[in-house]
DNA sequence: CGCTTAATTCGACATCTCTCGAAATGTCGT
DNA sequence: ACGACATTTCGAGAGATGTCGAATTAAGCG
């Protein structure tokens, strides 16, 4: 990852609402959530909620798809990945985890049903 | 870590000088550096960088105490370690590192000697 | 097609951030 | 105490960021 890169993502998640609305993506696992159903949760409007969406895609961390009318966003855990990474390289002393774990999807919301 | 100093946290390593500024520190290790070294080295003019320190400083990533006339700046690595912490926990699944390694100071620097 | 719902884009405004020279502050050597 | 050095604070301007209602685009239903 680019330092470029890293600003980018640091800066997106540098954001009440943002950093809000990440963690509510990463709490909805996979599956994910819609526009709609954020801005109700976190008790945006909707029009700000949507910039900061966007400024959250821009920097590559949420993922979107459509489903029927809603827009579905959903957590890039890969480059989530990649921030903390780039963080314990270099910002740390280069002696973070050595085991492969790291950022992964929250199963257990899924693997209630 | 509450999530007010996390956005801090971010904020304060989300600009290219500063970031910059705080990967220098974390090199330079325990010994630290002086502003007008970073300055120098960074090529950043003493009156900007020191609004930049400024910021990482209320930030709490970074620690600075007086030698002779200059100011030695220092990287806070607790304090990058809990923001490291505070992504892993509430930005990734949970999965995180279990190993108690995490962000410690580049003490190579220090034991070339 | 027309209607409804879901979400984004536009536009205008307020606010925060960054920059950097000049002036002020603090520290030391003599 | 004075001069020189190291750094911060002040102040003003340029630019970026956040807010949110209104208008717009997109998708599905009858």
């Amino acid at each position: 990852m680019k330092s470029t890169a890293a600003i980018s993502a640091l800066g997106a998640l540098a954001q009440e609402h943002r950093l809000a609305v990440f963690r509510k993506l990463v709490q909805s696992g996979e599956s994910g959530m819609a526009a709609g159903a954020l801005a109700e949760a976190l008790g945006i409007p909707a029009s700000s909620l949507s910039f900061h969406l966007a400024q959250l895609r821009h920097a590559g961390l949420i993922l979107h798809q459509r489903r029927h009318r809603s827009l579905i966003y959903r957590a890039n855990y890969p480059a989530m990945n990649a921030l903390l990474g780039y963080l314990t390289e270099n910002c740390c002393a280069g002696a973070p985890c050595d085991n492969d774990a790291a950022c992964v999807p929250m199963e257990q919301e899924r693997q209630s049903a």
